[in-house]
DNA sequence: TAATATAATTAGGTTAACTTAACTAAGGAG
DNA sequence: CTCCTTAGTTAAGTTAACCTAATTATATTA
């Protein structure tokens, strides 16, 4: 991938940002405005004008206000986006204190990739759009980090609803099914191999891929595919879900 | 809060955990290792071991093996256990991609605050100590990521459950109850208003505290803390939970 | 054991992002 | 209109983190 030529530094994003986000406040952005926000002094705010010019990203006359020009103004926007968006993950749903949230947010605007991001917002609008508005484990999850315990009612389920299913060995499900691990029958090396793997007991896999001859079979557990020969699926007796 | 003697700068960090890594891989570690690993040439790699060094976090004696002293390593741990958690959270839970994830968790470890490092760890253990292992909703964001909607069965639950609770304005609601808002009794500014701070409908919320005289009203949304005048929760309509 | 290859170091240079100190421009107040 | 304050600029310096080129130490092998 050749390196975006429109990449700017860190430095650069937290300038043109504050910038955007100044000029929401009070119409007309200066260079003792800049200054007093980053909390740096008005020689660095200088210099920086000069690069962000050069990349005609601003637009800036002597002695005058600052102003953003189109290109500038889109970036800005998309970082200030980013912000406020990782913000909202950090302190509406993780709970994170909202200075801290904002601090964290950011510093790690300018290093996430595009695609951990776009996972983010999906993640907040998984939570937005869920019909009961705040999700039961959404809530849970505030109990536990509160009581260092889940709430009581959230252990009960299980219990119930283990024995309806069939208990197989990993090696007969067919793919696309779902199962959860209820056993290795087999000791020494292939069964550390495999609780090395991940094939820890409650664990729940998916059948991705098997291949013709019925080896290897291609196993999706925490998002991670593992390949498994036809002898080792055998040791793994499943529950199917 | 005075800025801790043994921070050091994400580069040092980077160098350090990498020495780290590297032994676990080795045993010996050595100018070159680091060189290769990091993607930096030889002289660089130097001139960090002599900072190292004065800071007391490594051993390394002239065309020697670099070795980590006790605090080296304590440091160096820590930073690992970070990254790797990180790592967990972006590509087990998330689901991003295992190579993203790691060059992200590689940026954004040094510049996490502990906070939000520690509610991370919360939430994989909550997701981890789940007793079915990988929890529905977990699973329903997986789908959602996939097929852009949520699940058919995600959506049909609300519907049924709602109409059994009690309907009332919440300013009427006792400290410590949890409601779903319904409606807004109130067009112009003060819906506007309200509208603005996140009372919209559907929108779990709990009531925090109550001054002595029913007002103002300390209302929890989303992990924020806002102040209602009675006369702004009257027209509030809420569903107890 | 001397020759040679490889690894580590030193010396000196670059760039980004800051600083202080000194200077200049612009906008009132008297 | 001049003086003065405040804001902006320029010049020159610092530090961290990299680099290249040259030098020195260690290891390998003929």
């Amino acid at each position: 991938m050749v390196n975006n030529v429109l990449a700017i530094s860190p430095s650069l994003e937290d300038y043109l940002e504050s910038i955007f986000v100044i000029k929401q406040k009070k119409q007309t952005v200066r260079v003792k405005d800049l200054a007093r926000y980053l909390k740096v002094k008005a020689p660095s705010v200088v210099e920086v004008l000069r690069k962000l010019k050069e990349k005609n990203l601003i637009v800036h006359e002597y002695y005058g206000y600052i102003e953003l020009t189109q290109e500038g103004i889109n970036k800005a926007k998309a970082l200030y986006e980013k912000h406020v968006m990782l913000k909202k993950f950090l302190h509406q749903i993780l709970g994170i204190d909202e200075k801290i949230a904002e601090q964290d947010a950011c510093k790690i605007e300018h290093y996430l990739s595009k695609e951990t991001f776009e996972r983010v917002i999906k993640f907040i609008n998984f939570i937005e759009t869920c019909p009961q508005s705040e999700p039961e484990w959404l809530n849970n999850f505030y109990y536990f980090v509160k009581h260092k315990k889940r709430p009581p009612e959230c252990k009960a389920k299980f219990l119930g609803q283990n024995s309806q299913n069939k208990t197989v060995k990993l090696s007969n499900l067919k793919v696309g099914t779902k199962a959860r691990i209820l056993k290795i029958t087999d000791t020494g090396i292939l069964k550390s191999k495999l609780l090395g793997l991940g094939f820890v007991k409650g664990q729940i896999l998916k059948i991705e891929k098997i291949a013709p001859l019925g080896s290897p079979i291609d196993v999706l557990i925490k998002n991670t595919h593992i390949s498994l020969r036809k002898e080792e699926a055998e040791k793994v007796i499943v529950e199917v879900l």
